[in-house]
DNA sequence: CGTTATTTTAAACGCTTGTTTAAACTGTCT
DNA sequence: AGACAGTTTAAACAAGCGTTTAAAATAACG
């Protein structure tokens, strides 16, 4: 394995554990068994690896999500709002295949890239991927065109921040669900959970 | 003001700025305008003037928060989701009373606490206020008794994430919403919004 | 007033951070 | 072999961090 993707693979489980400002060159480098200055020479700055590992995810994510929401949106019949959300399902854990805890992970990212670094992260995802984004909220129309633009603007933020946070602690929420129920509790889990309630939430009716 | 509150003050809207790990003592000291040391007189060590300035929150709210879902639980007929969480208006927005952009604040040191420094404030909250989320699980029970304890624990969370973080991205939201749709919103407009989505999340039907 | 306590202050402590430097090493090609 | 590009390495850099120190300033009290 090359020292570049040592590294990556490195930051990207760090990150996810402890954040962006959490983790420092120094823990990566010793994690990678990779010298200091390597991520320096390879990527130039740690702002400029944060966004390497981000971009590695999103390149394998987004043609998958794409393709998903699209037939979601060039089907026939109207979509349910459980239909459009579920499209989530597949390319999320076939992230799983991609990278070990890839769908966990990456979800742990994104959760960090929203709250770490003052949204740096946010312009970097609207402003490089904003094609997942508009197909989201075209799907949504779809599904529940009584909706206004405003609307659909807050409740699709009011998911993300489900999803974001959710899967940001949901090693620790999954911990605590096996020790209060007993019950063995996997990331494909909670995805299946939390759909019926986001898609919920986004359709509540209008005041 | 004492150097005591003016640190607390100083502290409070930079944790909820840019976090705890993000925000240093020397941040803190020069907006108050104390002495760097005085920080440590006055409280010890950075990790207790976080406990401080989130007990000042808590020991304001917890009372509030207690009562309204004390009439909730004992009135007679079965409340509603909508009923339950909008048990929560009132005690937060009088956080704005109790200190200027308090009801922000606090709800943006909620979701710092959660995702910064691994989850200490998670135990520092459940362990030092545990009675409010006991409330809180009983309003709910009452209100959808088809739910089983586990459903209910897994969409509470989904409920906090919700909220905490759109909270800790609500100044950006705004910003966003006032631009694009040309319309003010404030923090009380955000809550009015997002209670409709938690409530149905949360009345989601089974399976 | 003088004598304690309490509070504030400037300076320094030891440590970690991201980044840079320049030398050493590795493999490739003529 | 020699030369050259690419890569790795140990060491140092300046800057920032939380915390501690000891002296100066202020307040409280008999």
């Amino acid at each position: 394995m090359s020292t570049k993707n040592k590294i990556l693979d490195a930051a990207e489980s760090l990150f996810a554990d402890k954040g962006f400002n959490g983790t420092s060159l120094r823990e990566i480098t010793s994690l990678a068994e990779v010298n200091l200055a390597a991520v320096n020479y390879h990527f130039g700055s740690k702002k400029e690896l944060i966004k390497a590992v981000m971009s590695r995810y999103m390149n394998e994510l987004s043609p998958n999500l794409q393709a998903s929401l699209l037939v979601i949106c060039q089907q026939e019949n109207k979509p349910t709002l459980n239909e459009v959300f579920s499209a989530f399902i597949d390319p999320l854990l076939s992230l799983n295949v991609f990278r070990e805890n890839g769908t966990s992970n990456f979800l742990q990212l994104l959760g960090r890239g929203y709250t770490d670094s003052q949204g740096f992260l946010r312009w970097f995802l609207t402003t490089q991927y904003p094609e997942v984004i508009t197909n989201f909220v075209t799907a949504v129309q779809r599904a529940y065109p009584e909706l206004s633009a405003e609307d659909i603007f807050w409740r699709l933020h009011f998911t993300m921040g489900t999803v974001i946070f959710t899967m940001s602690s949901s090693d620790a929420l999954m911990d605590i669900a096996k020790s209060d129920f007993e019950q063995q509790v996997d990331i494909a889990d909670v995805i299946r959970k939390v759909i019926p309630f986001v898609a919920s939430g986004v359709g509540a009716p209008l005041r």
